[in-house]
DNA sequence: TTTACAAATCGTCATTTGACGATGTAAATT
DNA sequence: AATTTACATCGTCAAATGACGATTTGTAAA
């Protein structure tokens, strides 16, 4: 009951350097904000991040750039350059090849918490999924296919760029598919992860002389 | 300037009994909600639906019964019972069935209105999507492996119900995904649909048996 | 120790938002 | 034509919300 216990109860947030401090909200705010929704509350945020609302837009100049920041940090962030070059050795059997990036890409990637803000931004915002797609994944169909193609001996058609990519979407979109069925709509099964990975890029080897005729 | 151009600029909206307003009222917040998110404001839908904000208090008790009745009404009442039937009719080639039921089910199912309000709900409300896996999807994986397998002679190990349910998965997820990505991700491009479903289902059909033995 | 600055909080404002009591009025019933 | 019913709106409240000016305080440099 001494003047320290009655005082006023300002909270004793440790101070930091403004860019880390930046780096912690904005770890904290990628967790909030895939789990709440893009309109979750600031006030709540600031909650779970340990210090007052306030301080956000010292950090930031408002809402709608934090969560630009979580986006350009979290989910544009995590994509490795490397998958590409692994993709295309031809040292490697492609199944193994398309096997082995599956299990890195679903997860590094694929995990509840990207899934989500990804979901939301897409839902909400027009402009951040087409970007993705455009910048990384059109170019990941587009290889796999080749890559099968090229295994296989199928001739791919000429001027059909279009409809290669949707093929590689098959099995890209089914693993993505799958993701968003474990992580956002919780459909918990027995079914071992990289069991399936493994039979989902058989299938699709197997399945993609279906539609291109094999070299003569 | 008469009394009428002064007069009190009360709304004059057309007097309908009360089920009928409601499923009115039921369809636009379904396109509304869809659009902008179960987050979007109840004056915006009152102006969207052309009634006094007021007026939806009265149809239902709060706006989270509001939404619950969209769900019940456009998301699972459009389920046909008749897919199965079709599936399952063995005097036509599997292919040939799982075509045409994709065709419908894209069409029908999968656009964009159905897909935002499903993953918005899915997203936001843990309760929803489980029960329309659980209710729907679980038996149309079980039935497409069945079906093909049937065909194609191939021997389903027993005790793995849910590794066959996830082979389903593949194609059923791999359609869906292309129509998210159309519909939502607005991912625009030439392939037509029909081309794409078509590839799809001869890609599964032709890779499950990479898989499962045939039998002796 | 003192000084000065940046980190962090407090308190508040203008709007927005879900909700609903009170009231008006079209149209069916008598 | 008068009466009654229930469809629909007006107006408002209390709480929540994004934003930010004013202020306090930890800490590194002098």
């Amino acid at each position: 009951m001494n003047e320290k216990t009655l005082s006023k109860k300002r909270k004793n947030t440790p101070r930091l350097p403004k860019e880390t401090r930046k780096a912690l909200v904005l770890n904290k705010a990628y967790e909030f904000f895939s789990e709440q929704g893009p309109s979750a509350k600031t006030r709540a945020l600031a909650e779970y991040c340990g210090v007052s609302q306030r301080l956000l837009y010292s950090l930031f100049p408002n809402k709608a750039a934090l969560l630009s920041a979580v986006y350009e940090s979290e989910i544009s962030g995590p994509i490795k350059g490397i998958w590409f070059e692994q993709l295309r050795d031809r040292d490697v059997e492609v199944e193994v090849r398309l096997i082995n990036f599956y299990k890195d890409y679903y997860e590094s990637i694929l995990t509840r918490k990207w899934l989500r803000f990804f979901l939301f931004a897409s839902l909400q915002d027009i402009s951040v999924a087409p970007k993705f797609i455009s910048d990384f994944v059109t170019q990941l169909v587009k290889t796999i296919v080749e890559e099968v193609a090229f295994e296989k001996k199928l001739k791919l058609p000429i001027n059909q760029e279009s409809f290669i990519q949707e093929l590689g979407w098959v099995l890209h979109g089914s693993i993505s598919h799958l993701a968003i069925r474990r992580q956002i709509y919780k459909d918990k099964r027995s079914a071992q992860i990289n069991e399936l990975i493994e039979a989902q890029v058989k299938m699709f080897v197997r399945g993609l002389p279906a539609i291109f005729e094999p070299k003569k």
